[in-house]
DNA sequence: CATGAACCATACGCTACCGTATGCCCAATT
DNA sequence: AATTGGGCATACGGTAGCGTATGGTTCATG
């Protein structure tokens, strides 16, 4: 969907607002993603927005095209292995996505799923990206010798399990113990 | 579950907005509740709510309160297990949830936890919630057989996989395949 | 039957937004 | 030097929501 580049170059601003906007997703939800509130914090006026975006659904869109691509090519790097390291790189993946250090993007993982919930543009963004990643991962489940069945269901487990733990420990500040991690790392790939 | 006829019934007021405040939060999201349109769903107007409530914020801590209690009494009544029977009761937790069944459970679940992200005391009602069901499907875990380090972790994936599978199924009308449920519910409960 | 409490309506002021209209400033172009 | 258009400010009208003030109605009870 969407055309990338029709006009010149006006996107230097845009992604400004972008970035803001996404920040803000991640602090306070969609419905703390008010033009006018943005552009006190940038330090400029609606003018500024209205000249870059239609209007706000404008930068509800580019919001959720920024982070399809974002994370698909996250999901993509993080999912190449050498032959005999994919149950090794399963379990890495799990760790980062598991860990506490990458609060910022569980934050803005779980505002995406709730703003799907209520939008089917977002829906449809976030059926993209999870359908990739499902791909992914059960790729190197297969490779690493499951049936295409097992693959699908251990992919499943490991998304629901790490997004549910985001959600359960997103206001947790010390991380769950490393032996207890590992020991639910492990039931899910099967090592 | 009771009646609601047609007829304008001098029921409990509080009551009467908790359950519309509720529906709302499942169908929109907290931001959705707002006093003016649940008095406008009701068929009276602000007069009334702020005779039964303080302001809006009362009525929230009405919501959150009236949502402990019933969870904490319903994982209370499915985790009682005749010995010899834990492993078998837990599995049917897991399908309990993770099926399409429970959608309205499932969609105030996390139009909840989205709310704890923002708000202290949604934060401190869900962390109750989670420690008693925590702590009760440890204890099944336990009874069967499992040490308490491994009975803890397995619970953690239970939840952590139930409310993630419920987050990325939000908008599924399917269920997933029942094979692919069972052996997930094998791989959690290690039965 | 008067009185007071429970319950609700009406009406108001206030704030935070969205979106539009329009004008100012400045750099690059011609 | 004049023109032009990108980038932003100012100002305005409109809506939705919160909370308050106040008045009306019903009903039990002294």
């Amino acid at each position: 969907m969407s055309e990338t580049p029709s006009v010149p170059r006006p996107q230097t601003g845009r992604e400004t607002w972008v970035r803001a906007a996404m920040q803000t997703l991640a602090d306070a939800g969609l419905d703390g993603v008010k033009v006018e509130t943005l552009a006190r914090e940038l330090g400029v006026t609606k003018g500024s927005f209205y000249w870059h975006f239609k209007d706000r659904r404008a930068l509800l869109d580019a919001m959720l095209e920024s982070w399809r691509d974002g994370r698909i090519e996250d999901i993509r790097s993080r999912t190449r292995a050498e032959p005999g390291q994919e149950i090794a790189q399963l379990q890495q993946l799990i760790d980062t996505y598991s860990l506490v250090r990458n609060r910022r993007g569980m934050q803005v993982e779980l505002a995406v799923r709730d703003w799907a919930r209520h939008d089917p543009a977002a829906r449809a963004t976030l059926d993209e990206v999870d359908t990739v990643r499902l791909e992914c991962s059960a790729a190197l489940f297969r490779a690493a010798g499951r049936s295409a069945e097992e693959a699908s269901s251990r992919s499943l487990l490991l998304y629901a399990y790490v997004f549910g733990l985001g959600m359960m420990d997103s206001a947790r500040d010390t991380p769950r113990p490393a032996d207890t991690r590992a020991f639910i790392a492990n039931l899910i790939t099967g090592g």
